[in-house]
DNA sequence: ATGCTTGTTGATTGACCAGTCAATCTACCG
DNA sequence: CGGTAGATTGACTGGTCAATCAACAAGCAT
């Protein structure tokens, strides 16, 4: 997940030194604010985790606050493409939402403390979020409302359902799901990751569904 | 909402002074983390809106944490005990379900910074949170599965369901849309709290049900 | 009155930590 | 080489703020 380099020099010329030191900071940042937050984590800790001198961290980063942001950014970018990429595809609009679904779910599997920042420390954080990224999620809540809104025209999504409304339900959903295995609410089940998919299909996407002609 | 008045001293004897600084003291508290966040709000930024001493706030409180845990186990419990009152009643499972959501949905409105607290700070500090606090936590959802329990048993919910699952779904859903109206990511509409409920009954209370006989 | 308990005040203390900076290092270039 | 530009270091500083505390007030009991 996000391996997309960017280097403190942005031209690839020169620079054999610095290594990567950038994303390490990154992975380092996600390791640490997902166990003791974004206030309880200092900065020194995050150099210590990335191996790397206190200072360095401003080298690459404006402050404690660029970080988170840089961290949003990268994972939410993520997050869009995967939607635009769905949303382009040919499949019908409930398959569409079913694979963006699985997209956040299995995410979690694949990178959870990533996936912990995200869902904890940053959606929240309405003080932290500023334009630029109030915009981003916009855009995700968007993009989704728009293939709930093709599934109505499509007609698996019933007409008297508001559209933003019911993308916030559906996000919302998953991200409770995510929240309870990042708090450990629960004991885990093996396959909980399908069960849950599969449970927000047959819940949500089911329930947009117009109830069958009688 | 939330006149139970807790006084320093327990007993009822005695203390004519005192007028209630507590309750003044966790009001302001509301106010002001919902305003700047708990870790961007200062003791003393509390004890201000509270028109009292600094050092008084710790004459009642332990610390400012404390004044978070207090805050969050007295809404928490105004929610347990409408989620309690409304499981005893002889409503339909569904019903009860809408009931708890309308209850949710309408306390945005009766106490909107209240909620943004309980919402975007708590759940934040998952960090803080301690074996008491997670526990009330636990009850409420537990509560809610059982009521998505006597629904199958009712016949109004589909069995194929996993009770706990569709339990974090339906409170996932109305988390997010308050969610919503705080970081007010949209224009918000009148009506926006009935026709929120009326989306959840459709779509998540609506996809619990079994499907039409065909 | 006298003393005890609880309430109330706000200045002070002490810790903590984000961010700075001067120094050193590494690589590359002409 | 000698020069330049970025990379890297970590000690230090300045500000912030939670928490303490000593002093004073108010109510109550005897």
């Amino acid at each position: 997940m996000g391996d997309t380099e960017v280097r403190g020099r942005v031209d690839s010329t020169s620079n054999t030194v610095d290594g990567g030191k950038r994303e390490r900071i990154l992975r380092a940042a996600v390791k640490v604010f997902a166990q003791k937050g974004y206030f309880g984590s200092r900065v020194s800790d995050i150099a210590e985790e990335a191996g790397i001198a206190y200072g360095l961290v401003y080298h690459y980063f404006k402050n404690k606050e660029e970080l988170l942001l840089a961290l949003f950014q990268e994972s939410w970018d993520l997050l869009l493409r995967r939607i635009r990429e769905v949303r382009a595809s040919p499949l019908g609009a409930r398959e569409k939402l079913r694979q963006i679904a699985a997209f956040l779910l299995k995410g979690f599997r694949a990178d959870p403390e990533r996936m912990e920042v995200l869902v904890v420390e940053v959606i929240r954080s309405s003080k932290i979020l500023k334009g630029q990224t109030l915009e981003m999620i916009r855009e995700a809540f968007h993009l989704l409302e728009e293939i709930v809104e093709e599934g109505k025209r499509e007609g698996v999504v019933r007409k008297d359902l508001d559209s933003r409304l019911a993308t916030s339900i559906l996000y919302g959903a998953l991200d409770q799901i995510i929240t309870d295995w990042v708090l450990g609410l629960y004991p885990r089940r093996r396959d909980e990751e399908e069960l849950a998919l599969e449970m927000v299909d047959r819940i949500i996407l089911g329930g947009m569904t117009p109830p069958a002609r009688t």
